[in-house]
DNA sequence: AATGTACAACGAATAGATTAGTTATGCAAC
DNA sequence: GTTGCATAACTAATCTATTCGTTGTACATT
């Protein structure tokens, strides 16, 4: 999967955010100072070469929608970053952000409850 | 702090790998094609101007060195990655990875253990 | 049909990143 | 001291990303 650059990512946090849109409406979740219409059109452009954003034509106005989640993308960048610098081990990046103290207790425990459910789950199969 | 880009972070990786040495040493551990002498050594003095390395002299010859660690890079950028991909929740993201398997089982009560530890060691404090 | 409006498409202009050639300087060998 | 080598500094060239002005077309209004 492609990288995408810091102005492309700012489009797709929009476009996941609303589902769909005209070039327009993803103008209007831009904080001030709102780039100009041409700039997000150009970009969310690139975006669909690069196969991230589809669109559905209304005559010659065009409603654009991701075609690639949040959550792929999100698993194949954390991927790549734990595989940069944690040598590809979950264990020791969260290990790592726990003893950082990045996580706070509470979050430990329901990450362990959660985790407990899943090792319980993976056991009985 | 500053964002590395792709050319920079490969020659972080490297440095953070071998600790200090001079450019001809950073160039020895790309792999092939090598790029010019030249080339790293513009990316390094640019990692210098951001603050991301610093250098002893010896004559004229330069010794660089980093001066932000992998860890406090690493900690800054997955901190942004869990905020825009998972609304700042550390929580969220693991399970998530927890349940898209990323996380083998192993993995995971290795994750328990180690966070059994920091609970206990955050509650008796 | 003529005019106005909205928008996609195109492309130019700028900015930032990357790569590497050229130059200048210090040092070593003779 | 002169020559040659290593390397830092500078700079040019290219490439990629970003931003937005301009143009042309479809559609609506009159």
């Amino acid at each position: 999967m492609r990288e995408l650059t810091r102005a492309e990512e700012e489009v797709m946090q929009v476009l996941w955010k609303i589902k769909k849109g005209f070039v327009k409406e993803i103008l209007e979740h831009f904080d001030e100072p709102k780039p100009a219409y041409n700039t997000i059109s150009t970009i969310v452009r690139i975006l669909q070469d690069k196969g991230f954003v589809s669109h559905k034509a209304y005559g010659r106005t065009h409603e654009y929608f991701p075609v690639v989640s949040k959550n792929e993308y999100s698993k194949t960048h954390l991927n790549t970053f734990v595989n940069d610098y944690f040598s590809n081990s979950f264990e020791k990046m969260v290990s790592f952000f726990a003893k950082e103290k990045s996580i706070s207790v509470k979050e430990m425990e329901e990450i362990m409850k959660i985790m407990e459910g899943e090792v319980k789950k993976q056991k009985t199969k």
